[in-house]
DNA sequence: TGACATTTGTCCGTATGTATA
DNA sequence: CTATACATACGGACAAATGTC
């Protein structure tokens, strides 16, 4: 692990023990290296990093200052697994095969006629509370060894351990309405309004190595930008 | 303007151009010092910025690749005329007035009772088709010298010119059905699916300038995460 | 398999610019 | 006006991953 990365491990810590009033001022630039013993271009990347992610903003000639939980603690734009880490994720399969590959997909993975892909739904639950229904579609030729049992575990790293590289995950977010068997699933209404996230996750290049659709139970996601 | 941040319009310029294939390889560091004269550290910083968001990405001890267009050129999760940036956006305006700040208006934004919102619907235009309607409440006593003719440009841009400083914009997104009076607005069918988005506009600590309801005509947003 | 050059990633010290209080 | 704090920029060194011979 990197030196900056560990710092802004430590200062994500500090921050989340509600050490600092939201929309208090941190400690300064020079403070934090004496206190890390790290160099200043050091400690500004550790705090790029907390900025990024939603816990401080910065002023320049002021300070940095912490944000309110809800701009780093809620439902965010991020893989699932990073949005409830720390949590007691866990999950239901509702299927698990193999199927030959749609014209679509055919297209989409850059594969030929005949071949196949794995494809899979299940519930993932935090604190046995239903979060999200996926449905996934990854080819087969890219993992030979891929079976039902990692579906209990974060896929994503499954994928990461196999290849070690994942460039891009791409997602688009739109508008539906839960059919009847996704509302029960999900433990909500029939015709209900959520949020899709369909997920195109890559490996390198143009190697597509995953497709999701991604159906939450929740109608709502959030994000942040700052200046 | 600082000098990163010219090199980076300057190469996203070039990717937009279409001077490299998608997925192909960009010049690397030190090729890039010598073309534009700087340091590798305002090198780097010109291409991280690129890479935040969404022209490349990079490999270590591989190089710099360019995305494909999707990745960046799509209806991103930013503010408005961020997202059509370049494009012929202009405004018609539903309404314009003055308002008692309701009771969770005025905890919103820190008012006392009897304080007054401006309050303005309008539709956003690219080429003359409406891309969204935005709804907005902000506070009287921020803005003394806020009136209509100031909808038809950027608000945020005037609010910018007001205080030079907007810290935040935190935004939460929804599923909506259209009722009948915002479809025929978007020139969308009645109960349509699309996407809403909450904004809400900080300036310093918790001085909140602006509420929005924005109610997108097209049912998708897009959105990219990079290793 | 191993050695090697290349390329990005991390880290340090230092100097100067600029906004804030 | 001045001190402080963040922002930008330079130069240099070494680490780690990659691609190739």
């Amino acid at each position: 692990m990197s030196k900056y990365v560990d710092i802004a491990n430590q200062l994500i810590t500090m921050i989340e023990s509600g050490e600092y009033r939201p929309w208090g001022l941190l400690e300064g630039e020079l403070y934090l290296t004496r206190l890390f013993s790290a160099s200043r271009v050091t400690i500004r990347k550790a705090l790029s990093q907390l900025k990024d992610r939603g816990y401080i903003h910065s002023r320049q000639g002021s300070g940095y200052y912490v944000n309110p939980p809800e701009f780093y603690k809620e439902q965010h734009l991020t893989t699932l697994s990073d949005r409830y880490a720390n949590l007691n994720l866990s999950s239901a399969v509702l299927e698990f095969n193999i199927v030959y590959a749609s014209e679509e997909f055919l297209k989409l993975f850059h594969l030929f006629k005949g071949q196949k892909l794995y494809h899979y739904r299940r519930i993932r639950l935090v604190d046995d509370i239903p979060v999200t229904l996926e449905e996934t579609w990854m080819p087969v030729s890219l993992f030979d060894d891929f079976n039902e049992s990692h579906l209990y575990g974060s896929v994503m790293k499954y994928i990461e351990n196999r290849y070690h590289v994942i460039s891009h995950d791409f997602k688009q977010i739109q508008a539906v309405a839960l059919n009847s068997q996704t509302a029960r699933h999900l433990r909500k209404e029939e015709h209900s309004l959520s949020l899709q996230i369909i997920h195109k996750v890559y490996l390198l290049k143009s190697v597509l190595a995953q497709y999701t659709i991604e159906t939450q139970a929740e109608n709502y996601l959030s994000a942040l930008s700052i200046r």
